[in-house]
Formats: structure tokens, sequence, C-alpha cells
DNA sequence: ATCTGCCAGATTGCATGCAATCGACCAGGT
DNA sequence: ACCTGGTCGATTGCATGCAATCTGGCAGAT
């Protein structure tokens, strides 16, 4: 799939580029030179400079005016204030999803959980933090609200370019994560709002804590400065 | 002061059209055509299209490929949305601003509410509602945490653009606002952060009510459906 | 040897030209 | 009278050219 199927060629990059940045192709603090990726992409500077600017928006790239631009990563700042915003996110997710879910939603989070459980049975990692990821992800969405959902998404999406967090998970850390998981199903089941809020909220800080603890020891290339862009 | 006294002119082009946006000048569902906006600004069109595209990522205006940008109102379920998450959102600030604040951030939101309250007296509702959410964006900025700052602003952006919200307000629902205004205060100085954080929840949803229940009657001209164009 | 000033290459910021697309209007047919 | 098909004007999407800015290296002075 080259960028040109797109509906326009802005779009078409401001995927590719997303994605490239989310699979590590593009590591943090990697330069994007124009040119570069103009020829990579296959288009001209103009769609692939608009990316730029809204990608600088959200938070994923830094432009240095007349330097050029670079991927952002993440301080351990960044992380400790992510998580703290996704659990105050989850928490409210959590309360409005046992009212609002459909049966429909309730039973395929129950599905996404039980493949989940069947990866962490085989210690699969990959797998397990694709659908863990996306029961998160269906229980927001099972809010019906879109403000939430987009805010959301958009942490999400930015940590999840930094994929070292996700290496040398300890497995006692795993063992609790899937308890947790047992008991997140269970409060949804029961639509139980104020017992599932309380469950993602630890959850989310025991995530954060165990992401932070491992971001200690192995500091990868880190850079960018905190200047706001365009937010 | 004109749009070429920024660092960039696409710097330039986004306050400008921020405010524009923001004090009604442009209005909701209103079209906003490169080339007249061009001449408007004094700028070629490309710092106006790469301003129009992180506009539309901020879901400020909504691109329609080929057909030009429109001003993003915001339907009854936008600003209940977008109410829910500014919930969560204050109910972390207060809990997180209990704790991190310093003496002086609090002086400060002090300082704020008694200038507030003099309005309120006065019954100046313009420079009041500057207070309030100026002491609303403190208790955010108190807690440090960068991330929840720039998402709460980002919805108090796009929140402050339906300007009709404003007007209007009830002589009740404004005595109640102040009332619990000074309850946000106390809570504040004592560092209570479990009080606080329920109490501008609590304000939030007295706020939302107050917001919905007006926008039954005045419909504004309204526009936009919900498509995503690059969030 | 270190520091300062300058120059050249490279890269971005901006302006503009061209082609493709969309919408409105009008003519013709049923 | 209503509907269908086609054309024209307007507007956007994209490509490219030019000037301004920044980086790195080098020469010269202290």
């Amino acid at each position: 799939m080259t960028v040109q199927d797109s509906t326009t060629l802005l779009d078409g990059v401001l995927v590719r580029l997303r994605a490239m940045i989310a699979d590590g192709e593009l590591a943090a603090g990697a330069p994007v030179r124009e040119r570069e990726m103009c020829e990579l992409l296959s288009v001209s500077r103009t769609p692939l400079r608009e990316a730029l600017k809204v990608l600088a928006a959200e938070r994923l790239l830094e432009l240095r005016p007349n330097r050029g631009a670079i991927v952002l990563g993440l301080t351990e700042r960044d992380v400790r204030d992510m998580f703290e915003v996704m659990e105050a996110l989850e928490a409210t997710a959590g309360r409005l999803a046992c009212e609002r879910a459909s049966d429909a939603d309730i039973a395929e989070i129950q599905a996404l959980h039980w493949q989940m459980h069947a990866h962490y049975l085989r210690a699969e990692l990959e797998p397990y933090f694709r659908l863990n990821q996306a029961i998160h992800a269906r229980i927001v969405d099972a809010t019906g609200n879109a403000v939430l959902q987009s805010n959301y998404a958009a942490l999400a999406a930015r940590i999840r370019n930094a994929r070292y967090l996700a290496n040398r998970w300890s497995r006692e850390r795993w063992d609790e994560a899937m308890r947790e998981h047992g008991l997140i199903l269970d409060a949804l089941i029961a639509r139980d709002g104020a017992r599932l809020s309380e469950i993602l909220a630890g959850h989310l800080r025991g995530k954060g804590a165990a992401v932070l603890e491992h971001l200690q020891a192995p500091i990868p290339a880190e850079a960018g400065t905190r200047s706001a862009a365009a937010a």
C-alpha cells in the first residue's frame, strides 16, 4: 500500500508517518528531512510539510524553525504525566462504560479478554499486548464519548511510539496485570461502574509504575525539549 | 499586531485564526476560503493552508476535500462529551494540585478568586468569566502536569468558541457557581485533595447541566459532521 | 593552542503556477 | 413541470522555484 491510495496525499502521508513512528521505524530523536522523506514516500514537499505540521501539533514531532523536524521521545516526566491523565480518562471510561455499554459491547470485550488470556498462558508477548490495548480501547469506545475516545487514542499513540516500554516485563508484573484484567472483566459484566473505575485506575497506576521502573536503566536516545510548537 | 510579527508566518496565522474563532469573528459554520483569508492576513496560501490542517487536527475546523474548510460548531452531544472529559480532568487536577501546588500558586489563585468575586458582586459578566477561566486553568497548571495542561487547554479552547454558551446565565446558577468557587478555594487552601476533586467535579457537572439547558432553545447555525479529518 | 569571524553548502520558509475536482447553472428531453 | 446531462467558473490539491536562515569548517588573529 502506497501513500497515493488515500483520498488525499496529505492523509496518506499522515497515516504512513504515524505508523512509521509507532513502529519505531522512525526512532525518537531521529531527524525528519523534508526532501529525503519526500523521496521515500513519493510525494512532493507540500503535502509532506503539511503533515509535519499536523504531527507536531499532536506532539509526535518537534519542529525546530529552519532546522527541520525530529521525532519526539518521551522523558520520564512525560511518561509520568501521561499515565496520570490516562488514569483519569480510563477511570471515567470505566464508570461510563458500565452505564452505557451494550450487551454486545461487553460480549466483545469478554471475547478479547479470553483471547488475550490464551496468549498470556502461552507467554506470547506481542499478541498479548495488542489485545491488551484493544480491550482498553474498547472500554473507552463503549462510553460512546467521542471526545474521550480521541483524547485517549492520542495519548495511547504517543506512548506506543516508545516501544522499548513493552520490553522486559517482569513475570510478576505480568501475572498481576492478568489478574487485574480478570477483575476488570468481572466488574464490567456486573456493570459495577464504581468498582471498574477503581480497578482501572489501580491497573493504570501499576502499569505506569512498572514502565517507569524499566525506564531507569535503559535510557535510549533521548531528544526534544518541551518547546510547544503548535499546541 | 499583524501576523508577520511571529517567528514564522505559520505560527502567526495559527494564533490569529484561533483568536478569530474564539472571539466569534469566525462563527460556527462559516466557510474559510483560502484566498480570501490570505488577503485578510496578508500571507500566501502556503502558510495559511498549513494552519488550516493544524486547526482541523485540533477539531476547530473541518476540511472538506476540494470544498474548503468550515468552522466547526458544537452539537449538544459534543458539549456533553466535552464536559464529561473536563470533569475527569479537573477532578484529577484538583487532587494533584493539592499535593503539588506551591504556596505562591495558591496565593495567586486566591487573589484571582477575590477579583472574580468583586466582578460577581458588580454583576460584570465578561470579566467574571475571564477570571473564572483563569482560576480553573491555574489549578490545572499547578499540577505541573504538562499533558493534563495541554489536553485541558485544548478542550477549553473548543468550548470557548461556542460563545453563546456564556449568555443568559440564570441568577441562581451564578450564585451557586460563586458559592462553589468559595468551596473550591477553601479546599485548595486546606490542601484537601479529595474534597477539592469532588467539588470541582460537581461544579463541572453543574456548569455542564446549565450550559446544556440553555442550549435547547437557542440553536445557532449548526454545522459540521463528525468526520474525522486528521485526528 | 584557542578563539573569532567568515564563507559555503545544505535545508527550510514562503510564494506562485498548473491541473484536477466540485458545484451551479442551463439546455434539452420526457 | 420535472428530471437528466453537460459545460463553465471557482476553488482546492499539489509541484516547484527562490530567498532567507542555519550549520560546520576554515583561516586568521591573539
